[in-house]
DNA sequence: AGGCGGTTTAAGGTTCCGTTAAGGTCGCGC
DNA sequence: GCGCGACCTTAACGGAACCTTAAACCGCCT
């Protein structure tokens, strides 16, 4: 049985790119051009997973979701456009499982849907754990992921974008040796690297943030990489 | 087998260069000096990724892609010129997986293509991971290829960068002999070998670290090289 | 316009690992 | 047993890889 996803955009040329990419993946899609579509339709049909652009006319998708809060559970995830609001969504909130900012790459739209569902669907029938689902455990540290906040001991570190994306890289694959370039695609969402140094300077502070000698969490493996230790 | 790339570019040029480029790195190459043709030879050729200059004469770039995401499914590179639009492209292009602008850096195209296709086709088939995510195990040894890292009975042990591929190449192959040549070109990705001393004293090295008598692990055999005992 | 936080660039310092070299050991043929 | 060639081991060295700091830069917000 496919996972039914809704589309909610104005704009129908993301509609279709979106739709094009999800049946590839044997997903069944349903589309809304607007916020009172879109609440009307996850009424009604059996949705799995909604995909809500923000800037929408009519019902706003921060409504939207708000309705849908309210009365389902479904994981959602909104697309934002870039630079406009993209750090106050980070900031505020509002209970979203994941964003995705315009321009994006559809490929990075599919693998944000199948991740999602996977954490949604896969254990308890539906039933999420809040604070598990978005939290990452390793060691004595703690990564939120709602509110892009590192945890040593309770004690709280805060973390730039690029760091927080580094870290998250590391602990969802504790003990894993990446490359320099494999950090820097995850931590700048960027194919190229002009130079190196900017991975290590990132370390660095990283490394410094984690106090003690940082270098108890994340080593360096000469001429490979680095990588979190598991414990 | 190697990745075919599609270049579809009108500046003959442009194809050149990166041609050079990419076959260097093992790929195959496809050329197309304008729409149409890219269109044609996807349909016709299998393509494992395309590079597509948006400003060709007849059909441009952007309605190529639109044709590749309603037949096919395949990582998608735009080549545009630097200012004119690139920022146009950035807000209202969706469709493509990555971006080039001109004049471009061909070491950046090669690194864009890379990290294109293994994006694309490592998740799918999940190969890589096999290729990548299992532990070698021989005897009492076990190579965790994640880490880098070896254990001994549990105990573990760290490796250089060269040691690592030694070992690697050690227990992919347990009990058959290798010479000091072929070990230099595994651990040392290099095809000239200027001493062999080099070889001898990393395999004094690595049976130091696994202690106890190393010799019963690497055994010599004179006059042809080494080889990993089988258990 | 100006400040602020975060990223990039640049430069100098440090570390570590592969290299080199030198002296020792082993094993095989005589 | 002797000798030679192949192999082993150790330690110092040099340089590439890495670290760190600070200043420049940049976009964003007031």
């Amino acid at each position: 049985m496919a996972y039914r996803i809704l589309i909610a955009d104005d704009e129908a040329e993301i509609r279709e790119i979106l739709r094009l990419y999800l049946e590839k993946e044997g997903y069944e899609i349903v589309e809304a051009a607007d916020g009172t579509e879109a609440v009307r339709l996850i009424r009604e049909e059996k949705i799995d997973l909604a995909l809500l652009d923000i800037m929408m006319p009519g019902m706003d998708g921060y409504r939207v979701l708000r309705n849908i809060r309210e009365e389902n559970n479904l994981p959602v995830i909104m697309i934002s456009a870039k630079g406009s609001d993209s750090d106050k969504i980070l900031g505020l909130d509002l209970g979203a499982d994941d964003y995705i900012t315009k321009p994006f790459v559809p490929l990075e739209a599919v693998a944000r849907v199948k991740s999602n569902l996977r954490r949604f669907y896969a254990l308890g029938a539906g039933e999420r754990q809040k604070e598990q689902g978005t939290a990452l455990q390793v060691g004595n540290l703690r990564l939120e992921q709602d509110s892009c906040l590192l945890y040593r001991n309770g004690e709280r570190i805060e973390l730039t974008s690029v760091e927080f994306r580094i870290m998250k890289l590391f602990m969802e694959n504790p003990g894993r040796v990446f490359t320099k370039q494999q950090i820097f695609e995850a931590g700048w969402e960027e194919a190229y690297m002009v130079s190196d140094n900017n991975v290590m300077v990132c370390i660095s502070k990283l490394r410094a943030k984690l106090e003690r000698d940082g270098r108890e969490y994340i080593r360096t493996i000469r001429g490979l990489g680095y990588r979190m230790e598991k414990e």
